[in-house]
DNA sequence: TGATGTGAACCCATTCACAGCC
DNA sequence: GGCTGTGAATGGGTTCACATCA
């Protein structure tokens, strides 16, 4: 009804919402103004129909026979996945990963910007990474207090993820990004989403496994092969 | 057959073996021998029906009445997917995420080593990056086929994700692992997984929404944010 | 006419529930 | 008795195909 849906779109077609976000933008940006289901569809390499019932969940935004408004759309992705705030994150770990993490403009040009980073290692602390002062661990409550900060990230080694997750809960966050290789646990009602670099390549090295069983000999000289007794 | 399956394994049931493959090494590290599948659903936060059904598709691996061998399993698991050999990687982009994940110690501990990390920029050539030094991206095809190199990380800005692309299928890599947040098209064959930061904190900022629009006052239909001045 | 929006069909994934084996 | 392995049932997601409307 109306025309602010407020029932709750799959998590499925929600994943894909952000790749149609960014090439609209990218779209609008080459000053184009209106796109079909069918170009969307091409440039995010799915299926028109998929298109159109993604986008079918947000509401009824498109014209029959002609396509979606660019900048309309747009904006309908933008303020359904609640982009039309800045939110604020914090970011536990300021290793490689947390510093790479802070340093990444991706983040603060698509609606988060980084108001802290925390690390137990006092070494770190007071280095400047992504434009903000590492502080101690233990000021991450107060951090989160005082930023209302309702999204954390978990750049930790994986045995400090976990404690990492139960600060984060205790100072009241509601989301955790996490990219420490575990499975967190964590109260029902906290969101969690897991990036797993090494996990994704051990998929990947599945793939290529099966693709050279069938096409050439094995890659590495390292062992005999998969099959050989 | 019989005890090598060949057969291939369902997406979402593949995207579970390397998260019961961390947990088998854990507990194999904590000396426990054997495993139920309702522990290790436990541990790995799924249901327990799901963890025997996954693992039925490696074979018939359990003992009824009793569980799993750890050890067992874990090799069991290991070379479907094909960890029993290490595979050469190659990084594209030596920005802060292709020096992140090339210094990223669990890559190395998993089954995976780099050994190429090229740049388009001069000023990064030569320089040490997790154990290699920074090459030139014309140099790729010649890493690429003198490493036997078949997995690829491209690491670059989304302006240059696509031509990266293109040379590595060029170089002829099987599988990519893409980290801009780019839609890359590839020859049919080619595997690729792409990580996006940015779109999965755009989902994270979906839920977060959600949570605050029941619980607490609106972040303001328009903006002003969780914050508000 | 042309492209959206959507019921219906299809297909894959999850879960149930129990037969089978230790 | 206990726990695996798996057919069968359920549920979600994808795709089809067409009614609908600018």
């Amino acid at each position: 009804m109306s025309d602010t849906p407020r029932r709750k779109i799959p998590e499925a077609a929600l994943g894909r919402l952000p790749v149609y976000l960014r090439i609209l933008v990218d779209l609008s940006a080459e000053g184009t103004g209106q796109v079909s289901s069918e170009q969307l569809a091409e440039l995010a390499a799915v299926n028109a129909a998929k298109v159109r019932k993604d986008l079918s969940y947000l509401g009824t935004y498109g014209t029959r026979g002609v396509g979606y408004d660019v900048q309309f759309l747009t904006y309908q992705i933008q303020r359904e996945l609640g982009l039309n705030q800045s939110w604020p994150v914090v970011i536990v770990g300021a290793g490689n990963l947390g510093q790479a993490l802070a340093n990444f403009t991706g983040i603060s040009e698509r609606g988060f910007h980084i108001v802290g980073v925390v690390d137990k290692d006092e070494s770190k602390i007071g280095s400047l990474v992504g434009g903000v002062r590492v502080k101690h661990a233990d000021e991450l409550a107060q951090i989160v207090l005082s930023k209302s900060v309702s999204i954390g990230i978990i750049a930790t080694p994986a045995q400090q993820a976990q404690d990492a997750a139960d600060a984060l809960v205790r100072a009241g966050i509601g989301s955790i990004m996490n990219f420490a290789p575990t499975v967190l646990s964590v109260p029902r009602g906290v969101n969690v989403r897991k990036v797993d670099l090494a996990l994704e390549l051990q998929i990947l090295s599945y793939y290529e496994q099966r693709r050279n069983n069938g096409l050439r000999s094995v890659p590495t000289g390292e062992q005999s092969g998969p099959v050989s007794a």
